[in-house]
DNA sequence: CGTATTTCAGAATAACTGATATTA
DNA sequence: CTAATATCAGTTCTTCTGAAATAC
């Protein structure tokens, strides 16, 4: 019963506590995880973002990521560093960098995908596959009409 | 199409992203209204805790939100401040802390909990009714699974 | 003496701001 | 001359660590 640990229940009973809660939960499992490789969150949003829509400008990509451009520029300095992107200038407009993903970085991204995929089992386990794809389905739903703030 | 703020794919398709996605603009919306009244999430939570199950110690209080000791000290020294929780000092150990809420407090949180429920509706708007309750019951599952880590 | 509680001071981190160089 | 891009330096914010003071 008296479980020192036990979420209050004005708290419990706010979908958007739990959602919060949650979600911090899941994304410092899979952000420790990285870290041991040097890397953040962003690095691997960066890697998805390049292979599934292919070649950003530097400003581009942070808009999509919703980082700050400068925060940006560091990160592509690690990920041209490990040869997994790379910068070029656009001739056309010698301001602009283009990153673009590499072999190496879609090889990364693959097993960056299944580490992520391999922690979402774990951390689904008490839902079921049908209760997966609801939840799933809900969040999408949560998430598209979030965006156009 | 073309959306330049569309998230890849390869993030979309994973649960655990959306909940971390979606999880961190629901608190952030928050947290910006209570910034307001120059209060942090904890201080709602901290003020949740103590009306739903009494009054705790520092030690105890850190324990059930997850709050590092000497950060929830700063806490209730805010909460005090604004004469919405008493610290007294217990006479059986004279080292702890007992944090009991006011009256003044309760009346607050009720504000702050109104204010969560009216954030909360316009974040689940995509959402009917039976929607949301599917929603709350899943995640209420994932919380309890993830609390034992 | 060893341990627990509170508290302070400061480190590590992430997210944001401002300023500068380059180019359009 | 104005605006856009990338980049650097530095600020704030949260979270965590280490250590001191007090009490058991």
């Amino acid at each position: 019963m008296a479980d020192p640990t036990e979420t209050p229940p004005s708290l419990r009973e706010l979908t958007t506590y739990l959602l919060s809660r949650t979600g911090k939960d899941a994304r410092t499992r899979l952000a420790e995880s990285l870290a041991a490789d040097g890397l953040r969150l962003y690095h691997h949003a960066a890697l998805a973002a390049l292979a599934d829509l292919g070649p950003h400008t530097q400003r581009e990509l942070a808009a999509r990521l919703r980082l700050d451009p400068s925060d940006l520029a560091k990160a592509a300095d690690l990920l041209a560093a490990r040869g997994w992107i790379d910068r070029t200038r656009d001739p056309a407009d010698r301001r602009r960098l283009t990153l673009t993903l590499t072999a190496a970085g879609r090889t990364r991204l693959a097993g960056l995908q299944a580490e992520a995929r391999a922690l979402q089992d774990a951390f689904l386990a008490p839902l079921d596959p049908a209760e997966r794809a609801v939840l799933h389905g809900l969040l999408l739903r949560l998430h598209a009409g979030a965006a156009p703030q």
